[in-house]
DNA sequence: GCAAAAGTGTTTGAATTACACCCATGT
DNA sequence: ACATGGGTGTAATTCAAACACTTTTGC
C-alpha cells in the first residue's frame, strides 16, 4: 500500500443551549501540543473501532450521559500540518444534549460566541458544527435533542433564539411545531410553577423532517465545504 | 500517541447528466482486493498533500479536465474491516460535471440506477454523494455545475429532472431560477440548430444560494410506459 | 401549416406574517 | 388587580402550482 500513514482521531463539538446561549464544552489540554490551551475533546480511535463508536466512547468519557443524544460526522481534517507531531487526519462529529443539571466531568460549558482561539484547527471544526446546527434546525426536527425528554414549545422556541439569534414569533412559532405532523407528542400534563400560564409538556415525536422548512429571517451564507 | 495507524485514502463520487441520465464514473479494478470489481476512482493521499487536494489530483488522473469543476467532501469512512488489507480510512468526495464531449481516460460513465454492486462499501459512499447531491440542488444553484460553461433553462431543467426523477413544469421553473438575483447571467445570444424556438444562453451567476429553496414534490411516481 | 420548444399572463390555493384578543397562573 | 407567559382568531401578503395562451424556430 502506497501512502503515508496517518494517526486517525475524533474531536467532538458537544453544542447545548443554558440560559439562552449557545454553549460548547471544551477543555483543557493537560498534554503537549498545546498545553494549558482549550480544545475540543476528542482523542484517537483504538482497536477495531468504527469513528461514530469511537465519537460516542468520547462523549460518553466527558461524563455526559450517553442515552439518547444525537450524533453525527461533521467532515475530515486533514491540512499535513495541523498537528505538530506528525501526520493525524481527525473526523469532526457533532453532538447535541440538553441543559444538564449536572456539570460535565471533565471540561466547561462556553458560549461559543466567546470562543476565539483553540488548539489545532479546532475553531474551524466549531464552525463548521455550529454552521451544520443552524442549517438543520432550518428543515428538521432535530432542535428537540437540544432539549430534555419532556419540554415545552417555550423551551424548543428559546432553542431556536440561542441557536439561529433570532426571535420568531412566540405564537405562530407555536403553531408552526404544532401543526407538523410527528414533531411533537402531547403528554397531557401541564407544567407548573412557573410565572404565567402553565405551558403543555411534550415528548420528542417520530418526525425527523420539517416540510415545509423554518426559514431564517437572514439569508444564509451557507458555508460549503471545497467550495 | 496511542491508536492505530491507518492508511488514508480519498474516492470520488463524480457524477454528470447524460442523455437525461444521473451517471457515475466508475473504473474496474485491476489489482487485489476486489480486483475486476468495478468501484469509485480514488487512492490514497501523497506527501504532504490535505485532503482536498488528492481528491483534486484523483480527479485529474481520471482524465477529466479539472478546471471549474465542483469537489466537495461528503464524509470519512472507516468501518474495521472495510479493507481486508488492513485499517484505511477512506474520505468520500462528491465532483460534479458537465456532460463531456471527450469519455474519461479511464473508466466509464454508469447511470447510478444500475449500479448494484461496488467493491469496499463504495455503494453506500456512492448512495451518500447521490443523496447529497439531490439535497443541495434543492437550495443552492450547483445544478449549474452539471451544466457546460454556456446553457439553456432547458439544459439546467433537465437536471432538476435526472437528478430528482421528477419533472418540474416548464414555465414555473423558468421564472423561478431567472428570477433569483445571481444565478444566472444572460449572455445575450441564442442557441440554433434545435427544434422549436431558441432558449437563450446563460453563465453561473455568483448566486451560490436559493432562496426560498427549489422544493422538491412529494416521493417520486414513475410515469409508466407504453401507454 | 404543423409540431416543438420558449416564454408571458393569470388564477388559485397554501403558507407565512403581523397583529388583536382572550386564557390561566403567581404575586 | 396586574404582570407574565400560553394560546386562538384572522386579515394581509407572499409564493408556488396549474394552465391558457402567444412567440419563434425546424420540417
Amino acid at each position: 500500500m502506497r501512502g503515508n500513514l496517518f494517526a486517525v482521531a475524533v474531536d467532538l463539538v458537544v453544542l447545548t443551549v443554558r440560559d439562552g446561549v449557545l454553549c460548547v464544552l471544551l477543555r483543557e489540554r493537560s498534554a503537549k501540543p498545546f498545553a494549558g490551551e482549550l480544545a475540543l475533546p476528542g482523542g484517537f480511535v483504538q482497536g477495531r473501532e468504527d469513528l461514530l463508536d469511537a465519537a460516542g466512547r468520547e462523549l460518553a468519557e466527558t461524563g455526559l450521559a450517553i442515552q439518547g443524544h444525537h450524533l453525527e460526522q461533521l467532515a475530515g481534517y486533514a491540512a499535513p500540518d495541523r498537528d505538530p507531531r506528525g501526520r493525524v487526519l481527525t473526523v469532526g462529529h457533532l453532538a447535541l444534549v440538553p441543559d444538564l443539571p449536572e456539570p460535565p466531568g471533565e471540561g466547561a460549558w462556553w458560549p461559543v460566541v466567546k470562543v476565539d482561539a483553540l488548539a489545532f484547527d479546532h475553531l474551524q471544526i466549531l464552525a463548521d458544527g455550529v454552521e451544520r446546527a443552524r442549517a438543520k434546525l432550518e428543515y428538521t426536527t432535530l432542535a428537540a435533542a437540544f432539549c430534555p425528554p419532556e419540554f415545552t414549545i417555550s423551551q424548543l422556541r428559546r432553542v431556536y433564539e440561542a441557536v439561529w439569534d433570532a426571535s420568531p414569533d412566540p405564537r405562530n412559532f407555536s403553531r408552526k411545531v404544532t401543526n407538523t405532523p410527528g414533531f411533537l407528542e402531547p403528554t397531557g400534563t401541564k407544567v407548573s410553577g412557573g410565572r404565567g400560564r402553565p405551558g403543555q409538556l411534550f415528548r420528542r415525536g417520530p418526525a425527523t423532517a420539517l416540510h415545509p422548512p423554518m426559514l431564517r429571517d437572514a439569508p444564509p451564507a451557507r458555508q460549503m465545504l471545497g467550495t
